[in-house]
DNA sequence: AGGCCGGCTTGACCCAGATCAAAATGCGGG
DNA sequence: CCCGCATTTTGATCTGGGTCAAGCCGGCCT
């Protein structure tokens, strides 16, 4: 093959999980040396998604997984007559994809709510190798099952919490996740609308924007815009840990 | 070790899958001669449950995966304030206790609802055995994958579908489960309370029992306690495609 | 610099489903 | 067979959040 060794050694240097400041929180986690060489090669492209665009689309063959380098996204489950839930918002390092192992088809869509990267892991290649590194199979298993154990919870906001602490939770949720990552948990840019909140949440964004209201009336948040800082994170803790609600 | 041996010959006959008529709904699926003769070395144990009985609780370390022999169970998530949610209802064939992989501790409550039996899986043991077979590793993830599938569906339904449509959901759902098992898609026992069956479709006791009273009039299905019909499929099926609700 | 357009806020009103209440039914245990 | 309790049904009323509507804001494009 005559190919330009030149530019693949740039592209595989660039996608190196072992020079990735990620690979604590993704997919390599807990790996190092030989091990964490060999995810690398697993690692052949890395796509970049501009702000709109789809990573993938629901009914589309599953081609690999895909970890987040950068940005941010939003996968959204479809009803066949067109309403549209959301399923999850997933920041960097997060595993995309997992849903579709089963059916070999996605299942959901996954759009890039801010120009982001992702690295695609070929499942093929990942089951080969996690046969062969057991801490790399043990831990695409802790992450599969940490979805399930998210969506539980997802599944208790919305079977039996009120607006207010779904809110509550929502933004705890995010401040967690990025204080895991190293940014501010008390300060950080809302990537989505009212809107994909309300339907993450299951709610109307005007109840999501009154809440938000209300919330900051209380004096427990500021929100301008897709600005929000945490003004008193523990009663927002204590507003999700009340049972003032139906039962 | 001087154990009694024949006793122990006759449990590992009891619980081997080349001798369950499930292996094919189950873990083992696929598998078949040397393979499947490992797979039911795997599993040491079986286990008994009353109506009732719990088979781990939430919070306690997890020792295995558990795989339904026969019997209905239901899991349930607890929020701290003592709230639950009943997160799935589990029959012959499920995998349960996927969702404790990631901590090392389950989260949820499972319950079963009729005595039950179930086969203990040692994960520590699944993920060696999954190593030196391809195809039961494929396997695991595709049911762990399912799982995910069905938990995004079920927060479709909590999170967009007006009542009656969540109820025409889950006896679908139920129905097709049923059918998949050799049972009758149109006419079986409902294990759970309305209780229960509100609490996994977000709503309350009252309202399942108005809603299903509801479906009756229509013609569609007969209720009486918990014997159920389905009379109209089809017009159970058009009822959930369709948008006559919340946007 | 101005205008447009998508996203956000706020108000007024409404309704699906929650809550409260009471009666009916079924079932396990003695 | 009967008692007592849990479950279910049904009715009446209430309410959180949905719906509809109007106006506002801010970023982007020309």
């Amino acid at each position: 093959m005559a190919s330009p060794l030149r530019i693949i050694e740039i592209e595989k240097l660039k996608t190196a999980c072992s020079t990735c400041s990620l690979h604590e929180l993704c997919l390599p986690a807990g790996l190092s040396g030989r091990d964490l060489e060999s995810v690398d090669r697993m690692i052949e492209h890395r796509r970049s998604l501009k702000r709109g665009d789809f990573l993938f689309r629901s009914g589309a063959e599953l081609h690999a997984l895909y970890a987040i380098r950068s940005g941010f996204m939003k996968s959204c489950v479809l009803h066949e007559d067109g309403r549209e839930q959301v399923a999850g918002f997933h920041m960097t390092g997060d595993l995309m994809g997992m849903d579709a192992i089963g059916t070999n088809q996605h299942l959901c869509d996954v759009m890039a709510l801010e120009d982001s990267e992702v690295c695609e892991i070929p499942l093929i290649d990942l089951e080969t190798l996690s046969r062969e590194i057991p801490s790399l199979q043990q831990h695409f298993h802790r992450i599969m099952s940490r979805e399930i154990a998210r969506d539980y919870g997802v599944m208790l906001l919305l079977g039996s919490m009120r607006a207010e602490e779904r809110l509550a939770v929502f933004l705890l949720n995010l401040s967690q996740r990025f204080a895991a990552r190293g940014y501010s948990p008390e300060e950080f840019h809302l990537r989505m609308t009212r809107e994909e909140i309300g339907s993450y949440l299951g709610l109307k964004l005007e109840t999501v924007s009154r809440t938000l209201s209300h919330l900051q009336a209380q004096g427990w948040i500021t929100v301008q815009n897709k600005h929000l800082r945490i003004l008193k994170i523990d009663s927002l803790r204590k507003l999700v840990g009340q049972h003032n609600c139906r039962t």
